[in-house]
DNA sequence: CACTGTTTGCTAACGGTGTTCACTTAAGCG
DNA sequence: CGCTTAAGTGAACACCGTTAGCAAACAGTG
């Protein structure tokens, strides 16, 4: 008895066996309603025997379809990663290709708006992994995730080409931080291989005041004493587009 | 009946009778190898009856001592912050108190290295609430979030009043932010309460970067990419050293 | 058509969890 | 010493993940 995979590979043939198609369904419904508790209940509340109850069938017949609990939330984790990479991506191709201001901008608000608007999904995949074993297979998530990274590297690479802000002599970066950044820049393959350590190292500045004022504000670290956080985050983006030479404007209507 | 509180109070006399000796050490047990279990197995991984099953008693028992898991993990969280209190109060205490610099460094240094030696207990502190529910009386983690605070905020307003730095003038602070920063400064419970909201601005932009990087750090977001993050946070509290007038010194042997 | 092998889903079961209730035991107090 | 009250137990209920064995439905072949 073989274990059954996450998602089935298609057959030969490219086209699905009416077998194969009822089974994709049932899976697709399986993650559809996993990610719904998700939202509503929490990832604790997210369990194998209430889908199954939805679903009308008992949960030992999930486990044709999925390896277990744990297999299941990486697996709707690496399709949430997809997803938002797609959010970003949309946000930047709807900007004209030319407003290279615009689209970072655009890229990411529109990555702090799926956040607040996704805080369960969020926590998951930005938070600590609590519930997600360390030995899964994570290699479909990783892949989207540095889809989600390409999208600001490109444009980060404009900035840097077109020497929109003064970039750290490598004499400036400390020695300890060279190999890491230099790990850095390979593993998430940067467009411009040759992009100097100066650079990188600003970028993931930039990176780190980001996500830390939107992880404060997904995970409701001042949520008692803060009532909207939208102010801080366009606060870090204006300082952020300042040490970049961005161009900033405040959020549009639209 | 009533519900026991996670901790009782002394009596009027404020000796404690044997029995409530007994109690407070039962408790105090109780607390003990929940915190360990959370260390060992993660937040998921505690359990009523794994704690009573260690002390030789059954899970019924415990709940003379506790109102429930949730209520107990309330009150870990609480006394981790305590902890994580004192011992960013203690560094800061370490250093001679003119050495402002030094305290300021050693403190934020101290914070990262309790998060990075703590990182279960960093987890459940400042990721995201997903075993807490927002229903419990977390006033006592506040108090002591807000004494945490207070070390910085302290030390900060060494800074502000030694004009280390140029505050934002009132203008330059965006017209959404200020309310916002008014409200963090009087919750916060600043010690000079005329700060002004510039000065709150910088404050608060130079935390959302050291919690950022923090946070990267211990949820293990670049760990597949980058083997050793301290020098990430150091180039942070480089960063934030030059934005606050601070003299930035390499980390200290001891 | 009947036959065969596979896929699918079920029931039953084991061990784990939080929590409530009724009960017994034991400790402390007057 | 007797009485009150606190501490702890066992049984029970409702959940959870997971495995094993079995029956029915299905797809394809002789």
């Amino acid at each position: 008895m073989t274990k059954p995979p996450v998602t089935s590979e298609p057959r030969a043939g490219g086209t699905l066996s009416r077998r194969e198609r009822v089974r994709e369904a049932t899976l697709a419904e399986i993650k559809e309603i996993a990610r719904r508790h998700l939202v509503e209940f929490g990832v604790v509340g997210v369990s194998l025997r209430a889908i199954a109850r939805e679903m009308g069938m008992t949960a030992p017949g999930l486990y044709r379809y999925v390896p277990g609990i744990d297999a299941l939330l990486v697996s709707i984790t690496a399709d949430m990663y997809e997803e938002l990479a797609d959010v970003v991506a949309a946000a930047d191709a709807d900007v004209p290709a030319a407003d290279t201001d615009g689209r970072i901008l655009a890229s990411l608000r529109a990555f702090r708006t799926w956040a607040i608007t996704h805080q369960a999904e969020f926590s998951v995949m930005f938070g600590p992994r609590t519930r997600l074993d360390p030995e899964a297979d994570i290699s479909r998530a990783l892949e989207a995730g540095r889809r989600f990274g390409s999208t600001f590297f490109t444009l980060f690479d404009h900035l840097v080409s077109e020497e929109r802000f003064p970039v750290p002599p490598d004499e400036a970066v400390p020695d300890a931080l060279r190999p890491e950044l230099r790990s850095f820049a390979d593993t998430v393959g940067f467009t411009s291989p040759d992009i100097s350590e100066g650079a990188v190292m600003v970028l993931t500045a930039c990176w780190v005041r980001l996500y830390g004022v939107v992880c404060m504000e997904v995970f409701q670290h001042l949520s008692f004493v803060v009532r909207d956080m939208e102010p801080f985050f366009e606060s870090e983006l204006q300082n952020m587009a300042k040490d970049l030479g961005v161009r900033y404007a405040p959020p549009g209507r639209q």
